[in-house]
RNA sequence: UGGGAAUUAGCCAAGCGGUAAGGCAACGGACUUUGACUCCGUCACCCCCAGGUUCGAAUCCUGGAUUCCCAGCCA
């Protein structure tokens, strides 16, 4: 696809092209295991170009495949929305599967395991199972029902699934090692009794696998070969291969760790993203200032722009958090030769031109993208007023400012250099409108080069200007500059995402939500150029000076125009 | 000495014993009908620290430091 380089060397695909040489594998496959349980957000994309980018590389295939072990966080609204969210990125998945597909499968190797003595059924409760498992430094103690015989616990399960125990009474346990030093290998949890409603096999099952028992399984029966997931599942290494051994599995995929994407400024946790919906912060999962694929969408930034980023960010396996700066450099990129160029302004300020006849109207050819002449041109009204940006004009001007100001000169672009004479204020002293005189010499396009002014600035024509609604955006959180800070609270969303579980700390939950940035939205009224109402939605400009905007697809409607700032332009001069 | 992992510039990151890629950001300058874009230049005598091996070490060895992850019937 277009002209997208393909990624640098990281040590991911160094092990696939050993595999590849070495005969370990002939082609490889990976997969995408979202579990529908939220909307993508921009991490889940950079490991979704990982898996999709690595095996189109190396001609392998990549399966989609929902990790739907648990009905109860689940739904299919959010099965919908991953599938449309891959496919808005531009990635075809060659098989589309569901852990649940192999809820029998996974039953009949369990009971495999209990034929081998390598699973038994337990009898304690979750409190009991927790307060034995001992500690990181402590071992765990042998559950009593650990040495039950292979008929029993054959029994036991058979009636786990026919539904006559009820939600905690029993579960499966593999058994492996009470006293290892790796906590996830203590006859961990396999099997949950769950008598709840699954979006994808409705009331079938009453016990449901636990990932870490259904997903090295799943892998293996789809013969992925290189299994990548986040760095938190590097101690759960140990129980995907003892579950691939002892289930027997034909094929024998392998598991890698690279560090999950974290960004400045946002968090990037569905649990945290859900509250902050959940609490009306923003205005849904597609809320241009969420993190999601959906909010990036609908903030303008294109599949092209996502893809080059997660390709230049890299994978490696130290914990990082990428600079936003860095995903807006993309989209400027990607939108630079693409995106028609306008004028539009957000806070307008009237302009009588005093010396411009009344009643006359002139029409400017103007190019559409100065870098790209096959966008073609259009025809832009001027006239006697016009309005041009507030900030364009300032009274007593700071040093260094080169726009309009009291006696100075500037050109409105492809139009004329006008001067301005005066500032007309209300009764209260506020500045209503500006009197300038133009110099029809300077004519744009006429090649004048009797002076010189320094300042450019835009404008519309006042009779022609079409209203117009415009969203501007900062970050989501307030405070960024403590990157270690935010390092921690992202990292600790990447274990709690379960809104019941309370091993984490429900104070941070506060303190996240004290951080959010109550300005992060601002709403200007202004106007555009009226070759522009017949605009649609998701429709990209450059509003000149001003950034990348898109058409919002969910409030624009006809009569109302509303833009969203995908990204603001670089500038060098700020007004203090 | 519970186990697992990481450490190269402000931020990502390549590097795999032969003398520190690239991108972002930043800072100078040129150009400019966007204070944008583009172009030019600057930005690690050094790779967490200390020893050692070697003609040669970011890469190998030894010891240490710091940071992150793990005690859900979540994924």
């Amino acid at each position: 696809m277009e002209t997208e380089k393909p990624t640098s060397s990281n040590f991911i695909k160094n092990i696939v092209i050993d595999d590849l040489k070495s005969g370990r594998e002939k082609t490889i496959v990976t997969r995408f295991p979202p579990e529908p349980n939220g909307y993508l957000h921009i991490g889940h994309a950079k490991a979704i170009c990982l898996n999709f980018e690595l095996a189109d590389e190396f001609n392998g295939k990549t399966n989609l495949r929902f990790d739907d072990t648990n009905p109860v966080k689940e739904d299919t609204e959010y099965v919908d929305g991953i599938l449309n969210d891959i496919k808005w990125l531009g990635f075809e998945w060659d098989n589309l599967h569901f852990a649940s597909d192999y809820f029998e499968m996974n039953y009949e190797k369990a009971l495999l395991l209990i034929e081998k003595g390598k699973a038994y059924v337990d009898d304690q409760s979750a409190d009991d199972i927790r307060k034995t498992r001992g500690t990181l430094k402590e071992p765990g103690k042998d559950s009593p029902y650990r040495n039950r015989s292979v008929e029993e616990n054959l029994d036991l399960f058979k009636r786990m699934r026919a539904g006559e125990f009820k939600d905690g009474e029993k579960v499966l346990r593999a058994k492996i090692d009470m006293s290892s030093p790796n906590i996830n290998l203590r006859d961990p949890v396999i099997y949950r009794i769950k008598h709840a409603h699954h979006h994808q096999t409705g009331d079938k099952w009453c016990i449901y696998p636990m990932y870490d028992y259904s997903h090295p399984l799943g892998d293996a029966v789809e013969g992925v070969t290189h299994s990548l997931c986040s760095l938190e599942y590097e101690d759960h290494r140990p129980l995907y291969d003892w579950a691939v051994r002892e289930c027997e599995m034909e094929n024998t995929p392998h598991q890698y760790e690279f560090a999950r994407l974290n960004l400045t400024n946002t968090v990037m946790s569905k649990r945290k993203l859900k509250s902050l919906v959940d609490a009306g912060v923003v205005d849904g999962w597609d809320d241009p200032r969420m993190p999601t694929i959906a909010g990036l969408r609908r903030k303008g930034y294109t599949p092209e722009a996502i893809r080059n980023f997660c390709r230049e960010i890299g994978v490696a396996k130290s914990y990082s958090i990428v600079d936003e700066r860095y995903l807006e450099h993309f989209i400027r990129e990607d939108l630079k030769l693409k995106a028609p160029r306008t004028m539009a302004i957000l806070d307008p300020l009237k302009v009588v031109i005093t010396n411009y006849p009344e009643g006359e109207t002139e029409w400017f050819e103007i190019e559409n993208n100065a870098e790209n002449p096959d966008m073609g041109t259009r025809k832009v009204p001027f006239s006697r007023e016009i309005y041009i940006e507030r900030e364009d004009f300032m009274e007593n001007p700071v040093p260094k400012y080169f726009r309009l100001f009291p006696g100075n000169e500037v050109r409105l672009k492809s139009a004329y250099f006008v001067k301005c004479v005066e500032a007309v204020k209300d009764a209260d002293g506020n500045i209503v409108e500006l009197h300038c005189t133009y110099d029809p010499e300077t004519r744009s396009g006429s090649g004048f080069s009797g002076r010189k002014v320094k300042g450019t600035i835009h404008w519309v024509d006042a009779a022609h200007a079409v209203p117009a609604e415009f969203r501007l955006y900062e970050p989501i959180l307030k405070d960024d500059a403590d990157l270690s800070q935010e390092a921690e609270e992202a990292a600790d969303d990447i274990t709690s995402e379960s809104e019941e579980y309370t091993g984490g700390a429900a104070g941070e939950d506060k303190s996240f939500l004290d951080k959010i940035n109550k300005d992060s939205l601002t709403v200007l009224n202004g106007f555009i150029e009226p070759g522009l109402t017949d605009v649609k939605a998701h429709d990209k400009f450059q509003l000149f000076r001003h950034g990348y905007f898109n058409v919002d697809p969910k409030d624009s409607a006809p009569g109302r125009i509303v833009f969203n700032r995908t990204v603001s332009l670089k500038s060098s001069f700020e007004v203090k």
